[in-house]
RNA sequence: CGCGGGAUGGAGCAGAUGGUAGCUCGUCGGGCUCAUAACCCGAAGGUCGUUGGUUCAAAUCCAGCUCCCGCAA
């Protein structure tokens, strides 16, 4: 079977790996232009065109898929089925139904669910208890495709967006092949939608980084662990921001405290609107992640400190 | 040349107006405890990122360089 793969962040290299070891022919991946990315502005290329440099395949990054190159260039690769995951880039019709098994999706939400660019950040968000992965013959609206395949796992009450991703991100390499090999075999039962239970996941913003004390210690926990590794959950100490990575859940002192106020040194403990938190991992501004440790002897954190 | 913060013993930080390098920890030794991440006593450990300049004298002032980080993309 001849594949052309799509994908461009992290998430996408274990499951193009998969394929590739599972003996599939990748005729050409296309990926998202390089971008200028830090703080030299050096044009980084996308972790699927490294990936996929090491395995001689050819790459494409067209600006974009509507103006006819892609399509001419696809016509030419004539690609049996075209894998997308995390691509960043809607396909037009002509693309949609150029290979003779169409295009297929991995997502990263039990689908309906979860639909965009975000699913594995906002199931964290949410609190929710499991996600999966699920892959799908595309369709042109966003995620809305028949699902031909699912798989489930339970989400950590500690995990974060970060650990979440990676495992995922396996289990979508797992579930691609699987799918790959009854696309072969003919033994898929296409599965509509049911919109009625959809949702939807965009992309994370730095609006949802600000942590605010009255909400309660869950609420907060999952804030933290949903922004990380990206953008990052942030409180204000003494007037400085603060980047917080990591938390505990503490159900004591849970009543009546100033909320934000430091209710305990060590370790580092914070009043919530309900509970409390411990927070493990902090990082202020302009200085590297540190241990919260570390963070109350240099910053002289007392327990007359409030976060705001 | 996008904006800004920083580089001080193993860790995190203080060190206005230049003149013996400190704090909270950690480490090592000892003590007290049934015991302890607790407490008490003592010790070791720093070319103050790098190079040059100003000065009788610079961690502290000036310039260049390297690296780290936050924001913006």
């Amino acid at each position: 079977m001849n594949i052309v793969y799509m994908g461009t962040p992290d998430f996408a290299v274990a499951p193009l790996e998969n394929i590739i070891k599972n003996g599939y022919h990748v005729s050409g991946v296309f990926t998202q232009p390089d971008k200028p990315k830090g703080r030299k502005y050096t044009l980084t290329p996308p972790p699927v065109k490294e990936c996929a440099l090491t395995y001689n395949i050819p790459v494409y990054q067209p600006n974009s898929m509507k103006d006819g190159t892609a399509l001419e260039i696809l016509q030419q690769l004539n690609p049996d089925i075209i894998v997308v995951v995390a691509y960043g880039k809607i396909l037009p019709k002509e693309i949609l139904t150029l290979p003779k098994y169409g295009c297929i999706n991995v997502h990263a939400s039990l689908l309906p669910k979860y639909r965009g660019a975000g699913p594995i950040q906002w199931a964290v968000l949410n609190g929710e208890k499991v996600t999966g992965v699920t892959t799908m013959n595309m369709a042109e609206g966003l995620d809305t495709g028949d699902m031909l395949m699912k798989a489930q796992t339970e989400i950590g009450e500690n995990e974060t967006a970060t650990e979440l991703h990676d495992r995922l991100s396996l289990m979508g390499a797992e579930l691609i092949v699987e799918t790959l090999k009854a696309v072969e075999s003919h033994t898929l039962v296409p599965e509509k939608q049911d919109d009625t239970l959809s949702s939807y996941a965009p992309m994370l913003t730095k609006d949802l980084c600000q942590i605010h004390w009255s909400d309660t210690a869950q609420k907060i926990h999952n804030q933290i662990r949903g922004l990380n590794s990206w953008p990052i959950a942030t409180a204000n100490v003494n007037g400085k921001k603060v980047k917080i990575f990591t938390s505990r859940i503490n159900e004591q002192f849970s009543e009546q405290e100033t909320v934000g106020k430091v209710l305990s040194v060590n370790p580092l403990v914070v009043a919530c609107g309900k509970g409390s938190l411990t927070i493990l991992e902090i990082q202020p501004d302009g200085k590297k992640k540190m241990t919260s440790a570390d963070f109350v002897r240099g910053y002289r954190i007392t327990t007359d400190t409030v976060f705001g």
